[in-house]
DNA sequence: CATGAATGAGCTTTCATTCAT
DNA sequence: CATGAATGAAAGCTCATTCAT
């Protein structure tokens, strides 16, 4: 149904308004700074409208970080499964949809970083071991290119975490309106990511 | 007054205990996740008596967040001040002090990123300001190793900002009782450091 | 629509459940005396059940007295229009009808005296816009009374203001299941009134 | 030790401090309006400074309602003491020295009639008490001027509340530096007194 | 889905008051 | 008397949530 580079794209989320709203809110003053009141007038429904939809505010939090960690992982093994078998296509190809989706995700990123706390143990369980999915992606391509030789950086799994740090920390300061183009910024901490893992 | 290499040294804050509560509490549930009762829990005090010492919990997480960030500049300086005149040498002192105290103030660096949303607009302004004071002293090292030549990346604001994300980023995953060691973990994320401003 | 005399048949208020137990409440114990678990308790409510539907206390406060004294005012316009057109007729009915008022709204009255100092500055001055428009009323008869030769008193202000004080304080001993009948009380203050006049 | 027209003189009260500031602040903002914290800023005295001196904020309220009436008290005794022993003459210093109290007294009349209810039960009585002891002063005059003839009300115990509601009513109104002189005010109000009891 | 009313639990903050020094 | 620290109780108000219509 999906062309081959269709996790390059990004287009409006299409979450349902409920979602939607509770991503702005929860961006801009934390999951716990608001309020279903706010959430209900964000949306346009009434505060019964919202619990018509959700059981709790918690379970909000649940489905929006749910969706936005799966987006993650579903572009991340597109961008994979899309690349050249060896190791520098495919760090390419997966650390550039890193940084696509911090700067077109950004409010969702941003609210599952700093809200990973607020949710409930068995929500956090469930999240974190997405998370973990993820990231044990980039440490394979990475010891994989490490094998073959290809990167010469002497521990793998530091280099695996600064460059995700690296990529988590462009949601917080890109705008979409800013300075930086796209392609120039994927350019530039490409660069740097490959630096990091040691790619002459 | 003090020894030329201080800035390294970090002992227990000596926070007043409401300040250290604030910042476990923060820390763990952030500043609308954490009721003043709790606060009051966490000292041994009364309710009444933490309003005793501050006016409000926004002055609360003011002093705390003025506090981290003013230590976080007062050891930067300490560091650029004990280093020799070279860019390479005042880079170094500078990446190290930011990544050792991401690591001894983790806590103190996660309050101050995740809560700066939740501090009243005058506030905000002026912990901004003081965090681009911060900023800025990294901005002019790498520049003045671009202008040197010893740096070589073409984009020194990129860079400086990369850098910093991957300060920022230790905070949140760094342990004491982890596998890594400081003396490790610095060497690595310095030579990380030094490959994205492309020092050879 | 309404029948002429209207303005001296007094039912039960109809108060808001919660202006109601304002009411009681504020003429008790004072505004700051009244605590909003209170009236919730006198209401039946629970304390939020209040704030549904007042925003604040004073709010509460604001809207009582307004009641009264918009009451007041309608009453007092009501006995002058259903008077003849002789000074002394309308004085009549106005002092009967500030009278009956003082006697029949007792705790609103009370309450409006007491508790202007405890409405915020604007809310204050809206409430002595009205006062004052009521007070008006009285001067103006009384001028036209003198300047007909009907009344002889030679400062009609002083004895406008010494009417209203005499009504005011009425409200203060005042009791339905007292000695004094309605209409004995309405003839004595009404002679003393004229006396103050001076109408023979 | 006084002379004879000793009860019309007023000078400052000499109230100790802490009454003088209680004094102020509660004709402001009413006993349950007034923090014990207020109460030290205004005196210069620390809070505990405060508690020094009286056992608690209730007791300030008592001490001040009492020196308040037993002014009143004892300037009514010696207007009538030194007055001739008609009942006009006496009913005239009477009236002359309760206006005077109203007027020179204003916020120790104020606070008294309007923090009654803010006094606690035994308190309450000892205060109404005195204040019954005076107004029988005025009741007794005015019966002997009925029983000589000289007065010809044919309600005299209205006349009485009567007259005593227009004499607190002055409180709520006159200002020192307003437009009515103080022999105006008294001349007129004396006039008034005498209408309602019905002197020619 | 909306409206309107409602609430248990809990929030931040303040009160009068006390005690050690 | 001041300073400084402290507190039990309670204040005004808000929260997430629910229910009837």
């Amino acid at each position: 149904m999906n062309g081959a580079e269709d996790w390059r794209i990004y287009h409006d989320q299409g979450l349902p308004r409920i979602l939607s709203a509770a991503l702005q809110a929860f961006a801009e003053r934390g999951y716990h700074g608001t309020t279903t009141r706010e959430l209900a007038e964000r949306t346009g429904l009434s505060v019964p409208g919202i619990y018509h939809h959700y059981r709790s505010k918690q379970d909000i939090l649940v489905d929006l970080m749910m969706l936005v960690i799966d987006e993650l992982i579903d572009r991340s093994r597109q961008a994979v499964a899309g690349a050249a078998v060896t190791p520098r296509a495919q760090f390419d190809a997966l650390v550039e949809s890193l940084l696509r989706f911090h700067m077109f995700r950004k409010q969702g990123a941003i609210v599952s970083t700093s809200e990973l706390r607020s949710l409930e143990p068995d929500n956090r369980a469930k999240y974190v071991a997405r998370r973990d999915e993820q990231q044990r992606m980039l440490d394979k391509i990475i010891l994989a290119g490490v094998e073959s030789g290809e990167f010469t950086t002497p521990y793998p799994a530091d280099a695996s975490r600064a460059i995700a740090s690296l990529c988590v920390g462009v949601a917080s300061w890109y705008r979409a309106d800013g300075q930086l183009s796209v392609e120039t910024l994927l350019e530039r901490y490409l660069t740097i990511a490959e630096a990091i893992v040691g790619i002459h």
